[in-house]
DNA sequence: AATGAATGAGTTTTCATTCAT
DNA sequence: TATGAATGAAAACTCATTCAT
């Protein structure tokens, strides 16, 4: 009367990840419902108990891999310390994701060309902008304080958001160019290099003027 | 006395450019071998008269690309003005050609990716470094003039390779996200910003203003 | 005492007549044991509690159409009027049968099809000649009938058989190519104009009336 | 710079009539594509060279049954000697057919089926229609000719066409149910009884009234 | 040199059937 | 008894590659 009992959802789950895996190694084109049922253990009719068609698979294991991206980066949102060192904070463990699995790139690479070319799948989902959403929040949120803080200027509060969305497409950017070319850029360098540039032109000019209006 | 070379190397390369096209329209594994045989007007098996696989085309169609790449850029490196609108020149040029041909980014994407994934190719090609190669080289002269010219601050001069690693990083990095969230970023006005905080920090300080100031 | 038997059967029927209902409507091979079991609300394991295989199934709904359409002829067995008649309305209430329902047809073909290409059916079961069975035994018995009362010709009796099988073969045949040529045939006309000429050869001479005016 | 010769229209038609005997034998949703080309003795690839789907095949060989069943029928048609004679000359024929390949009767069904489930596949092809269509064209000549003749009352000329499609419908029921009870109807001599019945209807009176034009 | 006919390995997907619960 | 999770065989179809001409 009551037949095998299983967790669909945390079957479904893993399957997806297990996908999401062999994705990120192989690319999606090369990865066959075959190899995926395979390394999941499961029967290659099991696959489409849980999913409807490979497509629905890869929906699944892309929104998996935005659910763990923002598992791996909410604890990076609320770093204490002053501003700046939050924002280098916050870009050094990127940078250190990817220096730690360049996958991690790869697999970035291969879901914004599944869903580039893949109108259907592109208006399911704003995939690349729910995966950066959450650092360009936390980034915006400490250019925000920063600026109220007085640490910031004025300006980086009013241009949080251009700023954010620059940042992290700065960050994306020579990641791909790091992975791409091995050995070429010096990953953490580079972004430290940046993040200076920015700060000098982010950080309010010497206390005098606060001091000023303290004095009075 | 030996046309019948260069007719090889002209078909093999006007197979490579049809192949090229139909890669970046459709991606790799989404284009057969009868689809560029049929668009290139020769027959299937012509194909393997000149290429001995598909992989073998397949990097021929990438070598292509970087030749292509290279033309279009080459007469925007020899710009005239003064440095900073140089640079906004060039990279007014690039951000325009991600506007007006998306496909550009997909096909830096599959290209970049398939280099990713296949060891053997990555070694027999830095295909990336050498797309971006001339733009850098540009960069780091611009920074360079402008330095010797006093309207770039020294440092200019010095971090001119790190700035061009990250200038270019950037560009392709929002020209990434740009393509993969269509409508959310406005390209041409992230870009221009980045510039102008750029800018603000390479700009040599209006030396003589400021001293004249400070003499009396 | 044996209640659960009965309860047995009675499933068992109506699984196989919700099967019989799908089969109609999308033939016996599109036709999932999920499906059926979907659409008589029970587990997909359940049904082969009932059933050994999908065949079994099968011969089980094919039986219960039989059953279904001897039902359905039964009250035209008994018509009422004089012979002509009766047959008009038996052979009538066949066609609007036809017209109503093309589907009827079409499970006949898949049934007959069915039975044909499978020996071990054809000999559990003698298919046809059981649905056609009732109406042709009515047929006799309406021919036997006027050939007593004398409205038939005396052949009619001893024909009776055979121009039964006919009959019924006629019907059958022009409904098929009714269904198979949509448009093309005028079911009831054909039907009466060959009706009409069956009668036309039935029909016994006016004899009484010849004999009357001889008798004077 | 000529490649293999083979003549396409050939070799297609000859995968068509592969196709139509195992389609005959086992129907059509039963024959796989592995089992033509293996039957065909080509590869599974081969065939996907001549025809797009296995519905274009399927379409292709019953364009290639209608085309057998033509040429088998024309002789037929020009039969000599009295119209009755020639009548059942032709249904003679048609009926043998059946009796010494019951097949067709199935590839009939078969193909009546697949017509009737696919609206797609009716409206390419009047395929009964097409089949049908010779014998009964010979039929309405014959009656027209009979009548003519005087051998046939005017009315059989009249009513030429309803006595044909009528006709046609019998003979393939009859047929059917020929195949599908098998051993239960004595095919010919049914078919026979019911050629009596119409001939005795359509037969012109003795020749009294004819002699009786002819004598004044 | 050029071609396209031929092919079979491999892909996604379906489904009757089994079986642990 | 009833269930549905699991499965693998088999289906239609694709395509890089080979090879006879």
């Amino acid at each position: 009367m009551t037949p095998k009992i299983v967790d669909r959802d945390e079957k479904r789950l893993a399957i997806a990840l297990t996908a999401l895996g062999l994705f990120a190694e192989h690319g999606f084109e090369a990865t066959s419902i075959s190899a995926i049922a395979d390394a999941a253990g499961v029967g290659k009719g099991t696959i489409y108990e849980y999913f409807s068609s490979k497509e629905e698979l890869t929906v699944a294991a892309a929104a998996a891999w935005v659910g763990s991206v923002e598992r791996q980066v909410r604890p990076l949102l609320s770093t204490s310390g002053d501003p700046p060192a939050r924002l280098r904070a916050l870009l050094g463990a990127t940078t250190s994701a990817f220096l730690e699995n360049p996958r991690v790139i790869t697999l970035f690479l291969e879901i914004s060309l599944l869903f580039l070319k893949n109108d259907a799948l592109r208006e399911r989902f704003h995939l690349i902008r729910e995966v950066s959403g959450p650092v360009r929040a936390a980034i915006i949120e400490i250019l925000r304080e920063g600026a109220e803080s007085g640490t910031f200027k004025p300006e980086a509060a009013r241009d949080a958001e251009r700023i954010a969305i620059n940042l992290v497409a700065f960050v994306d950017g020579i990641g791909m160019h790091h992975v791409v070319t091995p050995g070429f850029i010096d990953l953490a360098a580079q972004v430290d290099f940046h993040l200076d540039g920015l700060l000098a032109g982010l950080l309010a000019p010497p206390q005098a003027a606060a001091e000023e209006r303290m004095i009075p």
